[in-house]
DNA sequence: ACCTGAACACCGTTCAAGT
DNA sequence: ACCTGAACACCGTTCAAGT
């Protein structure tokens, strides 16, 4: 029967407002209350631990982390998609933020790629996470900074529908095919060694000259670089008049 | 001890060659022998069977289904999301050898985006499993096609890789972002209902003006429709001259 | 209200053993 | 070579019970 317990790690039990307090005159409350905000910040701390695809995002090692049992943590949180979700908003949301106020509307929706690209490079489970749910925060808050920066451009209706969902779509799909790519542990040497494999594997899938030139390449460019070339290029068919 | 006996299942036991042999003189090999195409075959139907998300798919599923141990599967496949990949790229494969012969190189790149979007329709598990892994044969396979379609459209090196890489970026977003979205079981009527919703969580999400004018378009786009105009648009980037 | 922890119903993969 | 099935090391989620 322990009451009172100072544990050693990062809880301590039977204590309240930073004065212990009597077993008997308070309920058994954490001083380091759970909430979601602290959950979330355990879940990204868990996801950056471990190298790529988010697969190390486990109930059990979270409530390792928190030091407590999974009742608790469903009690602040619904669902463990519901909590990668709210990890890869928070990541996201202060590139997004700085944003807004860059002063060409081309330029901000460049740098929508960048600040994609550079989440990343910095949290490499972003990648399989964006393209998991249509719905999620993170993804409408890119849906809509691409949508404002459209307006700014003076696309309206039809238009802006059309222009916004193809980038969205494009800067979601690069992150799909880079995103599983080399690791941000690699160096660029081993950068250039995996896409020089990657180019040699899909040479070798046929023979077909077209493949083994656009995969000779792929190899010499870097995902943000491929990235931002795509979004000029969408933005130049944005400029173009429909010939219809 | 049971020899030779005929489960009524979809599997003899103890039999070979469809004649019955004595048990002593042949090994206990099964008549229907398993194979990785046998094995691609089930889980495609399991994966059909159950709406969406593709998460139906299960080692014990299989086994069922199959009326064989694991092992048995692990000797013809080496992991489940190979057997994943393999499933995608056999549903893939005979649509997208009928775009080849397409006469207009634009009309055949249009062309993979219907024959993805309509794969997706009949077996909306492939959504979620072409933006799993880049270097799965499927996502290949659509590489290939864009990149032969652009050099039939007389684009070569860096130009060529760029509006491959858009093309095929593009398109695995778009299945990312409408293949979660609502399933082949949804009538028209429904699927209407749907979009409205969505569109007014959009709305909800914040007062501005801009998403909720976008919001609203894409309530009336269907998917298919609203990649096809995607292509065009890039097809129109590709056929603008770079400006720098 | 907030937390505990056992229980439930699952997973994919391995491997010694059989024929 | 091909297959069996037990065993291993996991999952997410629920829920009666505690304070």
């Amino acid at each position: 029967m322990e009451q009172c317990s100072i544990k050693l790690g990062a809880t301590l039990h039977f204590c309240q407002d930073g004065v212990m307090t009597s077993p008997s005159s308070r309920s058994a409350r954490r001083i380091d209350a759970l909430s979601k905000e602290r959950i979330v910040d355990a879940a990204i701390a868990i996801l950056d631990a471990d190298e790529s695809d988010g697969a190390a995002l486990t109930l059990r090692r979270l409530m390792t982390r928190l030091e407590t049992g999974s009742g608790a943590i469903y009690h602040h949180v619904a669902t463990m998609d519901e909590l990668r979700a709210a990890a890869a908003d928070q990541v996201l949301r202060p590139q997004f933020e700085a944003i807004s106020s860059e002063s060409e509307p081309n330029d901000a929706l460049r740098a929508v790629a960048r600040a994609i690209f550079e989440s990343i490079r910095a949290h490499p489970w972003i990648g399989v996470q964006l393209t998991r749910s249509p719905l999620q925060d993170a993804v409408i808050r890119i849906w809509k900074t691409i949508g404002i920066q459209l307006e700014r451009l003076g696309l309206r209706g039809a238009a802006a529908a059309t222009a916004g969902s193809t980038l969205t779509s494009f800067v979601l799909g690069s992150v799909a095919q880079f995103g599983a790519g080399p690791s941000r542990h690699m160096g660029a040497a081993d950068r250039r060694e995996y896409l020089e494999t990657l180019a040699q594997e899909w040479a070798q899938l046929d023979g077909d000259i077209v493949v083994q030139d656009i995969a000779s390449q792929l190899r010499e460019h870097d995902d943000l670089q491929q990235s931002l070339d795509g979004v000029d290029l969408i933005l130049r068919g944005i400029a173009a008049r429909p010939t219809s």
